[in-house]
DNA sequence: GTTTAATCTGAGTATATACTCGGAAAAACT
DNA sequence: AGTTTTTCCGAGTATATACTCAGATTAAAC
């Protein structure tokens, strides 16, 4: 394209696949797309090469997506729905009775998890694709991650009578993240980094505490 | 380039300008650079576009630079001189007597102006440029960060016994930058981020005094 | 003033990538 | 079986971008 105002950009797809054969065929080009982002990165990735990694035509790969963006938007979409069930998962596991700072570890801890788990891939999105910011799985991800904290704190028992204004909240669990997210994506391999890890937890519950 | 490995990519110029001509047409391109770069983004910069915004032909842009790359190299550059002698001279300020707590509330303000200085570049630059962290500056910045976190603990008189190993420090400085800069590069406009700030530059302070 | 080196020029070439389209093949429907 | 819909195909076209080169222009050297 040779605008690169991604503001009103449709990321949606051509159409839905209805049968199997052409959902596999799908499912096949998305996780071309994640291999080749991890492999050559954002300026390797081109419409053909994904069709040849996924083994179907050109052709086909246009029947379904209007570009390579809206491929990455759906694998983007897929990886978001991973994030959140397995946020909301761990949330089901945090007793009522549990103090904010163990709830707390918890959750960083499953969110450190799912970095790790696809450092490589999230490395390559956060970092190359120009779009990603704009896309409604980036944006739906924020406010999950508000939605989290505040069902978080409700569940601590002995201290949802706190009133942390959703502004805070939402630096908070910003800065968190993008602290936990620079810490894995960026430090060289072998770094132990357990100890920060602990550290943002204990700063995240010092702060809801302390309002 | 066919391939996406900027592993071991040369990003050096193919000859520096010797007259003044040419430096200033060096310049206007770096510059071309930037303001590209803001305002269209990586996918934007092109390097006939550079030439143009430059006022020069595309011959001459070839002449220096072996591709657009290159250029945004220089530009780092340029940007990491900045930020390396703003933090130097924050440091020269540093009284020996001051407080550890004191001290990082202005290494970190210091560094926070510059974030804000140059958002948008900035922005672009980390999020989007795919070889950002294999560029020699980059590289530079974070063995000058570190530097700088060791001259400013030596100034700190009452605290300069403290042994803080070299990888913790690292681990730290990354963690905080990290922060501030997902803080400042992704929150909404008109957050208030100096709470943030102040909370950073107290834990690492903490951090320091207490092992 | 002559020579040499540096600088600039921009039409032109090569290449890569996005995307189309007419039609074949397979599946679903009746 | 016949009809319709869905899926697939891939050579071919359009376009954008990187990069070259032969020669003009300007500045420095002597």
């Amino acid at each position: 394209m040779a605008t690169e105002n991604w503001q009103h950009y449709d990321f949606s797809m051509k159409k839905e696949p209805r049968q199997a054969r052409s959902r596999a065929s799908v499912q096949a080009m998305v996780e071309a797309c994640a291999r080749i982002l991890e492999e050559r990165g954002y300026a390797g990735l081109t419409t053909n090469a994904v069709a040849e990694v996924a083994g179907v035509s050109i052709g086909s790969l246009y029947e379904y997506f209007p570009g390579k963006e809206a491929i990455v938007a759906r694998l983007c979409g897929a990886l978001l729905a991973d994030v959140s069930s397995t946020l909301n998962a761990r949330l089901e596991l945090t007793d009522s009775r549990e103090d904010v700072h163990r709830a707390m570890r918890h959750l960083i801890g499953a969110l450190h998890g799912l970095v790790r788990q696809h450092r490589k891939l999230l490395r390559v999105l956060i970092f190359q694709v120009p779009f990603i910011q704009q896309l409604p799985s980036a944006q739906k991800l924020q406010l999950e991650l508000l939605r989290v904290a505040e069902k978080g704190l409700q569940k601590s028992r002995q201290h949802y009578r706190l009133s942390v204004s959703p502004s805070t909240l939402y630096l908070m669990a910003t800065s968190t993240a993008g602290s936990l997210l620079h810490l894995v994506l960026m430090a060289p391999p072998g770094l132990e980094t357990e100890v920060v890890l602990d550290d943002l937890a204990a700063r995240m519950a010092d702060w809801l505490e302390k309002g």
